[in-house]
DNA sequence: CGTACTAGTCTTTTT
DNA sequence: GACTAGTACG
C-alpha cells in the first residue's frame, strides 16, 4: 500500500509530472494540497531529490506551517530544510542577506499600512500637497499599484507627462521612497520589488538561488501580482522546474494588485506548460457545488470547469431573511447552539462568512451573550493596537536607530514632557546635517536650536543605549520586560481612567507571551527576527484547529479553509456585492464578487446557510438591501424554504411560510409592493427642508436606531396630505428657504440650515456613493425628512435628507 | 506642553 | 457608529 493510493488519475498526474512547467488548475475542495505534498514527498523520496532544493511558495504561514506538517508525516525527516513560505517571507529571508548591495542595512525594519501613511503625511505637508484634494491614501495606493507592476519611482515619473495629479503622485513616490531608504525600512510591497531589483542588480546572488532552488512550487497562483510572477520566473529560469497550482474563479485579490492574466496566460509564457485539471471534489456535497457551480458561470473569461462528486446531494442549502442584522445575528448563534445542543455539530466544525470586517460585531455580541465560543479572525491587527505599537516602536528603535519613526513615536512615550517644537527642532537639525533623527538626539545639547530641553532628551538617548547593551544578557523577553518596568508604561496605562486600561495590559501581556514562545522556538532569537515575524503575521495565522470555537471571519480570510457548517452572513445587494462594485463602470467587479462568492459557497462541506436581512445599519445609515443576486443566481430547486422546526422562526418572512413560497416569489412580491408604493406617493410636491447642525443630528441617528421601519407597511402615509398641511411648514417652489420651528429637545437648537429640498417623489436624483436613483417616497420625521430612493445600483435606501445631500439631477 | 473637545472621514476585501 | 486628526484652551 502505497501513499499514493488514495489519489485520482488526475492527481497522480499532477505528483509525477515533476520536470518543466506545469499548471495545475484546481478547483475548490479538488485536493491541490495533497498533490503538492505528495509532489514534495515523491521528488524527495522517489527522485531522491534533495529537499534542500524545493521551494513552496504558499499564500499564508499557515498554510506554510500545515504544509510542511504533512510533508513531516509523509517523510518523516528532511521536511525542515524545504524552503516553505509565503511569498514575503521568503523576499524578507533573502534581503536580509544581501540588501546591502542595494543600499540598505540588512537589519532593515518593515514598515505596515500606518507607518507608511504616516510618513505620507509629512511628506504632503512638504510637498504642501492638498490632503482634502489628493489624500495620503490615495497616494499611497497608486504607490502601491505601481510597486506591483514593478514600475519604480523613475519609471512612474516618465509615464506622467501632461498629468498633472500623476505628477504630484510622482513627487511624492520619489519623496516615499527616499524617507523609507532613509530610514533603513520597506514597505510590504518593496520586500517584492526589492528582491527583484536585486535579481537583476546582482547576477551572481540570482544564479545561486536558481542553482539551488530545482524546483519549484507556487499555491494559490491565481493571486500573484506582476512582481511575483517576475521573482517565480527568475527563480526557475534555470531549470523551468515550475509548477503552479490554482484556480481562476478563486481570484479574489484584484484589489491588491493581483493579475489574474498570471493563470490565465500561463500557457503562453511557458507553451510548452502541462495543463492538469482537477475537477473532482471531495470536499462539499453535490447541492453545496451544484450552488457554486451555478453562480460562477455567470461570469465570463474562465477557465471552464465543472466540479463534481461521488458524495449524495446532502441537505438543501438553507436561505433565511430577517427583518435586522439583529436577527440575522440572534439566528446564526441560536442555530449553532441549538444544533450542538443535538450534537449535531462541534463549534470548531463551524464557520461565520461575511464580506466586512464591520458584520462581526453584532455577531460577537450575539455569541457573547449565548456563550458561545469564537474565535475573530481580523478586524483590527493585533499589531497595529496602539499599545502594541508602542512597545513595538521600542524594540524597533532598539534595533535599529535609523528608524525615525519608530524613534519619533515612543520619545515622549510616557509623557517626558518632549514636545512638537522640540522634536521639530531635532528634525530640523538632522536634516540640516544629513543625519538620522536618533543621531541628532544623541547629540542634542549640543545643538544650539533646541537650549534648555536638551535636558529632557539626554535620558532618554541614555535610557535606550543601556537597553542595546543589556539585550545581549537578558533576551528579547527580558528585554520588553525592562522596557515597561523602566518607562513604568503599565502603570501610566493603570493610572489612566481609560476604560480600556485593562484590556490593553492583557495585550501587552499576550505581546510577552509571544515573545517568550519565540524565544522558545528559536535557538538564535534576535530582535530583527522576532520583528520581522510580527510584521508579516497574516490574521489567519493565529487560527489553531484545536481550539474548539466557532470562526468568525471575513470571505477572504476564509480562502483555503473548509467547515463542515458555513453560514454566509449579509448575502445583499449592496453589501455583497458592495455598492461599490455594483456602481463601478467596471464590469468585472462585479465578477470578482462573484468570485468570493464561489469561494464562501465552497467552503462548505456538508451544511450551507445563506442569510440576509431586510433592514442593516452601515456607518450610521439605515439601509434596506434587497437580497444578494448571487443568492438568486443559485437554482431554487437547491434552497429549502421550509421553517425550521422551532416556531419564533415561523413568522420570519415569506421565504419561510408554509405556503412554499420560493424566494424567488419573495423577491417578486417585494419589488411589486416597491412598485405599489411608487404609484400611492402624489408627485408634484415640493418641499423645503430645514437641515440641522451635527448636533441634532446626532440625536436624528439615535433616535433612527430604535425606530423599525417597514418597508411593507410604511408608518406614515406621504399620501394623500400635502406634507406642509400635515406639518405645518412652509413648502413652495424649490429654492425657496424656509425656516421651520418645532423642533425641541435639542440642546443646541436645530440651527436653521441653508440647503433644502429642491427634489419631490419621482425626481432623479444623485447620491454621492450611490450613484443614480428615483425618488420613491419622502416622509416628514420630527426632525428631518426620510428619503426612500431606489438606486439604479445600489438598491433601495432609505436614509435623512440632511444626511444624505441628495442632488436634484 | 498637555488636555479635551470637535469635525471629518470612513472600509470592501489584506500580505 | 467608530475612529482619527486637528484645534482651542488651560
Amino acid at each position: 500500500m502505497s501513499i499514493y493510493d488514495g489519489l485520482n488519475e488526475r492527481q497522480l498526474e499532477g505528483v509525477y509530472q515533476t520536470e518543466g512547467p506545469v499548471l495545475l488548475l484546481a478547483g475548490a475542495g479538488s485536493g491541490k494540497t495533497r498533490v503538492l505534498t505528495h509532489r514534495i514527498v515523491y521528488l524527495i523520496e522517489e527522485k531522491n531529490v534533495d529537499p534542500w532544493s524545493i521551494m513552496a511558495i504558499t499564500f499564508t504561514n499557515k498554510a506554510a506551517g500545515e504544509m510542511r506538517e504533512r510533508v513531516d508525516q509523509l517523510v518523516g525527516y528532511g521536511s525542515e530544510s524545504i524552503w516553505v513560505s509565503t511569498f514575503h517571507s521568503t523576499c524578507v529571508r533573502i534581503l536580509r542577506r544581501y540588501i546591502d548591495r542595494l543600499g540598505y542595512d540588512n537589519n532593515f525594519t518593515i514598515y505596515d499600512t500606518d507607518d507608511s501613511k504616516s510618513v505620507m503625511k509629512e511628506i504632503c505637508k512638504k510637498l504642501q500637497i492638498d490632503t482634502k484634494m489628493l489624500k495620503e491614501r490615495a497616494i499611497l495606493s497608486a504607490i502601491s499599484s505601481a510597486k506591483n507592476e514593478n514600475i519604480s519611482a523613475t519609471e512612474f515619473a516618465l509615464q506622467t507627462v501632461g498629468d498633472y495629479q500623476k505628477q504630484r503622485i510622482s513627487r511624492a513616490y520619489m519623496e516615499y521612497q527616499e524617507a523609507l531608504r532613509k530610514n533603513n525600512a520597506l514597505d510590504f510591497d518593496d520586500l517584492l520589488v526589492k528582491t527583484v531589483e536585486l535579481f537583476k542588480t546582482c547576477p551572481e546572488v540570482l544564479q545561486a538561488y536558481q542553482k539551488r532552488f530545482r524546483y519549484i512550487m507556487v499555491d494559490e497562483y491565481q493571486d500573484t501580482n506582476s512582481v511575483q510572477f517576475e521573482l517565480i520566473r527568475l527563480l526557475a529560469d534555470a531549470h523551468h522546474n515550475l509548477c503552479v497550482v490554482g484556480d481562476d474563479d478563486q481570484s479574489i485579490y484584484k484589489f491588491r494588485g493581483a493579475n489574474i492574466r498570471n493563470i490565465l496566460d500561463f500557457e503562453k509564457v511557458y507553451p510548452e506548460a502541462k495543463v492538469i485539471k482537477l475537477e473532482q471534489n471531495y470536499r462539499s456535497t453535490q447541492n453545496i457545488l451544484d450552488a457554486a457551480n451555478a453562480v460562477i458561470a455567470n461570469n465570463r473569461g474562465r477557465k471552464e470547469k465543472k466540479l463534481w462528486t461521488t458524495q449524495g446531494g446532502g441537505s438543501l442549502i438553507h436561505l433565511r431573511q430577517f427583518d435586522t442584522a439583529y436577527e440575522e445575528a440572534e439566528y446564526i448563534a441560536d442555530d449553532i447552539a441549538h444544533k450542538k445542543k443535538e450534537q449535531v455539530l462541534d463549534y470548531k466544525d463551524c464557520a461565520v462568512l461575511y464580506r466586512t470586517n464591520a458584520q462581526s460585531r453584532l455577531l460577537e455580541e450575539r455569541f457573547v451573550v449565548e456563550g458561545i465560543p469564537y474565535q475573530l479572525v481580523g478586524g483590527v491587527n493585533f499589531y497595529a493596537r496602539k499599545e502594541i505599537k508602542d512597545l513595538l516602536a521600542y524594540l524597533k528603535t532598539i534595533d535599529n536607530g535609523k528608524d525615525d519613526l519608530a524613534v519619533k513615536r515612543i520619545i515622549n512615550i510616557p509623557k517626558r514632557g518632549i514636545g512638537a517644537t522640540t522634536i521639530q527642532k531635532v528634525q530640523d537639525y538632522a536634516d540640516a546635517h544629513e543625519m538620522s533623527f536618533y543621531d541628532a538626539l544623541c547629540i542634542a545639547d549640543r545643538i544650539d536650536s533646541i537650549g534648555r530641553s536638551a535636558v529632557k532628551l539626554t535620558p532618554f538617548v541614555t535610557m535606550i543605549q543601556v537597553f542595546r547593551t543589556k539585550v545581549k544578557e537578558y533576551g528579547i523577553s527580558g528585554l520588553l520586560r525592562d522596557i515597561l518596568d523602566t518607562t513604568g508604561y503599565i502603570q501610566t496605562l493603570e493610572a489612566s481612567d481609560e476604560e480600556d486600561a485593562k484590556d490593553r495590559i492583557g495585550n501587552i501581556d499576550e505581546l510577552l507571551s509571544k515573545l517568550v514562545a519565540y524565544e522558545e522556538a528559536h535557538e538564535e532569537a534576535t530582535l530583527s527576527g522576532f520583528l520581522e515575524e510580527v510584521a508579516l503575521v497574516a490574521d489567519i495565522d493565529g487560527v489553531s484547529e484545536d481550539d474548539n470555537k466557532v470562526l468568525l471571519m471575513t470571505l477572504h480570510s476564509a480562502k483555503g479553509l473548509e467547515f463542515d457548517y458555513v453560514y454566509l452572513a449579509g448575502m445583499e445587494e449592496g453589501l455583497f456585492p458592495s455598492y461599490m462594485t455594483i456602481t463601478s463602470d467596471d464590469e468585472s467587479e462585479v465578477e470578482e464578487e462573484r468570485r468570493l462568492a464561489y469561494v464562501g459557497i465552497t467552503r462548505a462541506k456538508k451544511d450551507l446557510t445563506l442569510t440576509c436581512a431586510k433592514q442593516r445599519m452601515i456607518r450610521g445609515e439605515t439601509q434596506y438591501n434587497d437580497i444578494s443576486r448571487f443568492v438568486r443566481e443559485i437554482p431554487v430547486e437547491l434552497l429549502d424554504n421550509r421553517p425550521l422546526g422551532r416556531k419564533r422562526y415561523d413568522s420570519d418572512f415569506s421565504i419561510l411560510s408554509d405556503s412554499g413560497m420560493s424566494a424567488f416569489s419573495f423577491v417578486e412580491r417585494y419589488q411589486s409592493m416597491q412598485a405599489e408604493k411608487e404609484r400611492s406617493v402624489p408627485s408634484g410636491l415640493s418641499v423645503n427642508a430645514n437641515r440641522y447642525d451635527s448636533d441634532s443630528f446626532r440625536s436624528l441617528q439615535y433616535h433612527n436606531r430604535d425606530t423599525v421601519f417597514d418597508l411593507k407597511k410604511p408608518k406614515s402615509r406621504s399620501g394623500d396630505t400635502r406634507l406642509k398641511d400635515l406639518y405645518g411648514i412652509s413648502s413652495g417652489s424649490s429654492g425657496v428657504k424656509s425656516n421651520f420651528s418645532g423642533v425641541s429637545g435639542l440642546s443646541k437648537g436645530a440651527q436653521i440650515g441653508s440647503s433644502s429640498l429642491n427634489y419631490v417623489v419621482g425626481d432623479r436624483v444623485k447620491h454621492m456613493k450611490y450613484g443614480e436613483g428615483t425618488v420613491l417616497k419622502l416622509e416628514k420625521e420630527p426632525k428631518d425628512y426620510k428619503v426612500t430612493v431606489s438606486f439604479d445600483g445600489a438598491g433601495t435606501k432609505i436614509m435623512y435628507a440632511g444626511f444624505a445631500k441628495l442632488q436634484k439631477i
